[in-house]
This record gives structure tokens, sequence and C-alpha cells, in this order.
DNA sequence: GAGTAGACCA
């Protein structure tokens, strides 16, 4: 920017401002580049006597890519009020601003009006704004309407726009119907899919693209980040080191999002030390890597490491946000570190200004339940300023159990089942500290509660993925064909743990 | 232009 001032300075003393294709210049650079500086870019355009279509869309264009794209809206009043017709392009940007119905409606009437129902870049922005107001049916009407002009960008932005509505068989219709694909159709296929919860089916899509020989580019390499994000959730540990390896052999490893896709990847299949490697060699890191890291850390069991990097990162990383404090506070909780745990919680704010949500407040009632402060962990919840949800009482729950509190437990049992009447564990926590107690006359009565309300209980369950093949252990299913030989390992190291057990007890 | 990284506990 210092350059665009001294440019800047220039043209006025060497009379070339009056120029408009100068100023335009200026201003489009000012509002839009990667150095742009919206609030220069506003007295730029205020000193313009008579802006031009182009001026007014550097403005749009500007706060569209700001925080507060509505302002957007203005200037378009004050362009209409200038007599200055709008082209597609404004439209287009306009559009994407809208968070509300009406404004795309308005829109939408002012685009007809001027005659821009056709240009695909409306069409795929009509779409965008509907889908995110969840009124996909209007969404679909745009396209249907327009399907003879509609290109691939459109296509994608209809088939996201069910995604993100949570409509994921329409998304696929919409996918096996679209002329052509690009390695963004790709991408937005299988988010959407990670998205609602269809981890497998996001996994195979990838991989009949790998079979298929398609000629689908991967560009910047980011359909990786959506499948990474596949894999992690669903341990499927193969796909994700494949994906690592083609990355590396293509050049792409140390791209910031594929690297803390990796990080996260690597972290949730319990591979730590693979996550470290990303990490360290990771030449730009941001919060959300630095963040990945300390929560892969803390779940990983090397909370002091997690907590120790979070240090660092104060002293030399990005701005720690809310989703690092979860990491930080999620550490602190598993190496039970309670008076720690509370100087972060009240850092947070302090230092950083940043709001504690539910989700911090459901780290240091389950600390402090855990640790057997069950009293501070109710009067936390009592005065935290938001409703509390199932998780936090659930906490409160499991710590009442853990150090024999019944009768605040029975309390907060009786009301999770009252706020979660369809959540099988709820009951079944209560029944267990019934059962504890001896009062088997309660056990039965919620066993009977359980049937007359047709809650059922859901089964656990495990995999592991050997090989490429994904083996999966339900609770006292018999089916598997090594049963007799995992039995055998599990006798043996049930074994050495009581052993391991009872050598400790001598000692102490 | 469309898609894309981190989110308590259980």
């Amino acid at each position: 920017m210092d350059e665009l001032n001294q440019i800047h300075a220039h043209t006025i003393t060497h009379g070339l401002a009056r120029f408009s294709f100068i100023s335009s210049k200026l201003l489009a650079f000012s509002a839009l580049s990667d150095y742009r500086d919206l609030r220069y870019a506003e007295t730029l355009f205020n000193r313009i006597s008579t802006p031009n279509v182009f001026d007014f869309n550097s403005m749009i264009m500007g706060f569209a890519k700001s925080s507060k794209p509505e302002k957007g809206f203005s200037v378009y009043a004050k362009m209409r009020s200038f007599g200055v017709e709008p082209i597609a392009r404004t439209f287009a940007v306009l559009v994407k601003a809208c968070f509300k119905l009406t404004f795309i409606s308005q829109f939408h009437g002012q685009i007809v009006k001027f005659g821009h129902g056709c240009d695909v870049y409306v069409v795929s922005s009509l779409i965008c704004a509907y889908s995110k107001c969840g009124t996909m049916e209007f969404a679909r009407r745009v396209f249907d309407e327009r399907i003879e002009t509609t290109n691939v960008v459109c296509w994608t932005s209809l088939l996201s726009g069910y995604c993100l509505n949570g409509l994921v068989d329409e998304a696929c219709l919409v996918f096996d119907e679209m002329p052509e694909r690009n390695d963004v159709s790709y991408s937005a296929m299988v988010s959407g899919y990670v998205s609602n919860g269809c981890f497998y089916e996001a996994i195979l899509l990838f991989r009949e693209l790998k079979k298929s020989g398609s000629n689908v580019k991967f560009g910047k390499g980011s359909l990786f980040v959506s499948v990474l994000n596949a894999c992690a959730s669903v341990g499927a540990f193969e796909e994700g080191k494949w994906i690592h390896f083609f990355l590396v052999r293509n050049g792409f490893e140390y791209e910031l999002e594929l690297g803390t896709a990796l990080i996260d990847f690597y972290a949730k299949c319990g591979c730590i030390r693979d996550a470290k490697e990303v990490f360290s060699r990771l030449p730009y890191k941001d919060v959300k890597t630095w963040s990945a890291m300390i929560l892969g850390l803390a779940s990983n069991g090397e909370n002091k490491l997690g907590l120790e990097l979070f240090e660092e990162m104060e002293k030399k990383g990005p701005k720690p946000n809310a989703v690092t404090f979860i990491g930080v506070l999620s550490a602190c909780n598993h190496e039970a570190l309670v008076n720690k745990a509370w100087g972060y919680f009240g850092r947070m704010s302090k230092v950083y200004g940043i709001l504690p949500v539910i989700e911090h407040y459901g780290c240091m009632v389950d600390l402090l339940a855990r640790s057997g402060r069950v009293k501070h962990a109710e009067i936390l919840i009592r005065t935290m300023p938001m409703e509390p949800d199932g998780a936090i009482w659930g906490s409160l729950l499991n710590g009442c159990i853990m150090h024999g509190h019944v009768d605040l437990g029975e309390m907060v049992g009786k009301l999770l089942i009252q706020l979660e009447p369809t959540h099988s564990g709820r009951y079944v926590l209560l029944a267990n500290m019934y059962a504890d107690m001896g009062c088997w006359e309660d056990v039965m009565r919620l066993r009977k509660m359980m049937e007359e309300r047709e809650v059922v209980k859901s089964f656990a369950w495990s995999f592991i993925e050997v090989d490429g093949v994904v083996h999966k252990f339900v609770a006292d299913d018999k089916s598997h064909p090594k049963l007799r030989s995992i039995y055998r390992i599990l006798d043996q190291l049930k074994r050495e743990l009581k052993s391991s057990f009872i050598t400790n007890e001598i000692v102490v």
C-alpha cells in the first residue's frame, strides 16, 4: 500500500487524477488486491466526482470480500441514484452478500429488469444465495429455468446447496447428471458427504476417481483436504497415507490447508509422531495448524507437550482463538490440572478477548467433576451465561458417580432423562448408579421406563483398518474369522495388565 | 465464480 500511496500522490502532482482510467485502476487495487485497504479505497472512491460502473463494482466487490459484505447494498443504492446501470457482475457479487430471502428476491427482480438472468455468474450466485437461505426449491427453479446456459460452476453450486441443506441424495443425483466434472465438483461432493456424516461414501467416491483414470486435474490439491477429512473421521489410515505419499511426490505437502488436514488426520489415527513430523516441516503455520497440533497432542495423551506448544504459540505463533483454548483446556482436563485450567479459562477473555462458549464450560465442568469438585462444577453450570446442554449435565453426573455423590447424581440423572428422553446412555448411567447403591427397584423402574418409551440401547462398536481392509467389532459379535486368536491375545493382555497392577501395588 | 484444514465430554 505504501507504493500505492506514492503512485496516488504522483497522479495528483502530475495532474493525472482527472483521467478516470487511472483513478479506476488505483481504486480497484486498493479495494480488491491482496494488499487491499478498504478505508483507503473509500477515500479514493469519495473523491471521484462521477464514478463509473467499474468503480461502483470495485467498491461492492471490496465490501463483499470484507467482514461486512452487506455494506455493498448502500453502494448499490448510490449507484442507482447516480443513474449508473448495473452490469451482470454487480449482481453476481451483491446477491452473494444476501443473508435474507427478501434481499435476494429484490435483487432477483432487478436482475430480470436489467436482463442479466442468463449470465452464468449471476445464475450460480443466485443458486448459492437461495441455498444459504435454506430455500432449495428457489435455487432449483433458477437452475432449471437457465439449464441451457449452465456450466460446471452452476452445477457445483446446486450440488453444494443440496449438501448444505442435508439433502445428500439430491446432491448425488446432481453429481451423477453433471455433464462435466472437475476437481472442485469432486471436492464439493466429498465434503458434502463428510458434512452429512457419509464418510465411507466420501472415500469410495475418491477411490472411484483414482481407478477411473479420469483426466480431472487436482489443481492445488485441495480435493485431498476433503478426502483427508473423511479418512480422519473413519480412521481410514491406508487411504490417508496414500494421499500423503501422493502429495509428497507431487510437491503439495507443505501447503497450509493440506498440512493442517494431514496433522489432523495423523492425530485422529493415533499416529501422533507423523502429525508432529508434518507440523515441524510446515514452513507457514496459522492458528488452525497450531490448534490442530495442540488438539492432536491432547487427544493422544501428550497433554504436557500440548501445553508447552501452546506456550510456544503465545510467544512466537499466531494469536490463539476459541478452538485453540478448547485444546488447551482439554489437555488440562486429561492431566487433572484444575488450577492451570482456571488460569487459562480467565486468560482467554482477559488477554485475548475471547468469550468462552459452551464447549469451554463443558471442559471446565468435566474437569471439576472428574477431580471430585462436583459442587464447584454444579455452581459453574448454574452461573454460566448460556443454557447447559446434555453433555454438560452428563459430565456432572459422571463426576457424581465417580465420587459417590448419590443425591446430586440422582437429581442430575432425572434432569438428564427429562432433557434427553431418547438418549439411552442417560438411563443406563442412572441405572448403574442405582445398582451400585443396591436400589434394585429403581433399576427395574428405569428399565421399564426405557421399554415403555421404546428407547433402544445402541451397541458399542469399534473398527481398525489392516492392509486397507476395515475390521468392525460389535459387542458380543462372534462372526470375525480370527475370533479365537483375537481373544487369545486379549486374555494375554489382561493377564499382563493384572500382573503389572499387582507389582505396582507391592511397590506402593 | 463453485469446494477445501482445527471444535468439550461420552
